[in-house]
DNA sequence: ACAAAAATGATTTACGTACATCATTTATTA
DNA sequence: TAATAAATGATGTACGTAAATCATTTTTGT
């Protein structure tokens, strides 16, 4: 029961081996009769060609850069981390992973490091896209250099990055939507939305698919306006004791973004018969504690060395024209709640 | 910026190639003084052995068998499918796996297909383990014959099994409990817990997490004494005409285990003015048309094609005595609302 | 039927590591 | 110090595929 080889394939479709090499590898100057013959041993046999072997042949690397933001939320820090953990255990599989810095928030500092990659450094480019005009531009020049764009979190849909690995932020916000609005039922009162900055998309995303759900499935439900907390915990502190002082009746809170410790410092605070149910992003140490004391209700998360893993085995897929497993790639919305919090 | 190779290492050590392989590859026969330096020279132009390569020149193969019950679940369906679909891909990674039935619910079946296995047939063994003494004596059998055994979904920890692949079906329940708690707060009235079969440990687990929570966290919400649906859907549908009948006060059912379709007949048939909540396990396409309908509101779920996934990469670490990304490894307890169900 | 073109064969080297064999050097002990 | 053991070196082959070169055969057009 040994494995089959191209020698194999070649005494099967009793052609020399030099002739099946030209039709594996697609090259030319093979009758199409002859192609068949050869495909046809292939099936037969059983023949699938050894990647490592054929890798270690080809001399094949892939060297991989990746751009993230200097800013350190937690979650940042965590796509981070585990850039950092893929690097030994990448350079095993000729794979070759840098991280380079680029200033958050800044469109202008993300084209610049587009700009700044050639074909010859690397294979591909993982980054998390600003949504600016120029940075589209940017994915453009880099793919027709033969780079590969990834996407990372947040994406430019109509651009020319070869693939998105991220979740879908509307749907996200239909989830805590479902989530809150279950969880505050059947009372009636009111909801507030919290998010870092309505300048991104994301973020802008989550609020949407919240605001459908809300609308359209619990009547009972009023939404407060929607505040912007910049991602700073004191201005999040602020707003939630604003909330809390001025609306008696506040059933939830759905925070978009980071800043999670100021709705904690607040909330721990403010001493509230009825409960106020709290869904917020991504599940991080201080989320991980406020899920443990009770004070948030649930977490939607998006698996950052999922995202990180799930890169690298794209633009080595894209690479070579190889097909992936849709499955295995297909970042989930997950929810957390203080009994299914991994650890 | 060219990758380390061993040459280098006998160079950077200046010692010869024949040395470092000794080192690397722990031969007897080296001085003390020599390793230190081979190891030295690793560390400063950090080599890290080529895994191709490696599994190439040793003529690495790993062979994997699956033993699964021979009935269908849809949950066991999705494991089978995806055993299939890894067996041409991980061919190429020089994997071979196997899938053999065994009868479902039958730890004798199981301990004769672990005692038809031997180590030059196969590596590894990947299981369902029923709990029982027989079994647990068959896995160390296997283990002593120099198999690797591992167990999926159901585990036995007190066996010689190399690992479990699964969830802690216990916090499973825990977030069951939680979520259904929460969603039928703050009413008053009772709940009730459907589990395919008592003798079923995982089953018996999430029963125990979910009352749990329950009984400690939901004081206004009553247990309905639960009852067995033997996972067949004919069961499970008059056990909740009978429920929607007797408690005109229920609030939510668990359902445990399969028979989905049990549920969704009945409560289709009944109309209640209160919404009675469910929380159900596995996604399946009957799942996930329950959730699209609002008939089901929360699926619990552990992922098939990472579990199966998960088990191989397992196989192959203690195979080669390699160390493995815990992070990766761990299967979620996912939680599936209508929104962020994939797809 | 012939030259030209197209297709195929034969053969070699390389990739990075493992492993085996035999030769040689260095350290240990009587 | 010789004899022996231990440590190291030198070298070659293998793994399965890629890729290149040159030789030879088959096909095509005229």
């Amino acid at each position: 029961m040994k494995r089959a080889t191209v020698h194999d394939v070649a005494a099967e479709a009793r052609v020399s081996l030099a002739t099946v090499d030209r039709v594996l590898n697609e090259r030319p100057g093979v009758k199409s009769t002859t192609i068949e013959r050869v495909h046809a041993a292939v099936e037969k046999i059983g023949f699938t060609r050894d990647q490592h072997a054929a890798n270690l042949a080809k001399r094949r690397e892939y060297r991989i850069c990746f751009l993230l933001p200097a800013g350190d939320s937690a979650f940042m820090q965590q796509l981070r981390e585990e850039v950092e953990t893929s690097i030994p255990l990448e350079r095993q599989h000729r794979t070759f992973i840098k991280a380079r810095d680029i200033l958050p928030f800044n469109g202008a500092s993300l084209v610049e490091a587009l700009d700044a990659i050639s074909a010859e450094e690397f294979t591909g480019v993982v980054f998390i896209a600003t949504d600016a005009p120029q940075v589209k531009q940017a994915i453009k020049r880099l793919a027709d250099r033969g780079v590969i764009p990834i996407t990372l979190v947040s994406d430019i849909p109509s651009s020319a990055r070869t693939h998105f690995v991220g979740i879908d932020n509307t749907a996200a916000g239909r989830t805590a939507g479902s989530l809150l609005g279950r969880f505050v039922s059947p009372a009636k009162g009111k909801v507030a939305v919290i998010v870092g900055s309505m300048l991104l998309r994301d973020h802008v995303d989550r609020r949407l698919g919240f605001e459908q759900v809300i609308r359209t499935e619990f009547p009972d439900i009023t939404l407060v306006p929607t505040m912007e907390s910049n991602d700073d915990f004191v201005v999040a502190e602020k707003i939630v004791d604003d909330l809390l002082d001025e609306h008696p009746d506040l059933l939830g809170i759905y925070n978009i973004g980071a800043a999670k410790q100021g709705l904690v410092s607040s909330l721990k605070k403010h001493k509230r018969d009825g409960k106020v149910h709290i869904v917020a992003h991504d599940l991080t140490d201080d989320s991980k504690d406020a899920l443990r004391d009770g004070v948030f209700d649930a977490i939607i998360h998006q698996d950052p060395p999922h995202q990180v893993r799930s890169a690298i085995r794209l633009v080595r897929a894209y690479a070579d024209g190889r097909s992936f497993q849709e499955s295995q790639e297909r970042i989930r919305i997950d929810i957390f709640l203080r009994d299914n919090m991994p650890d």
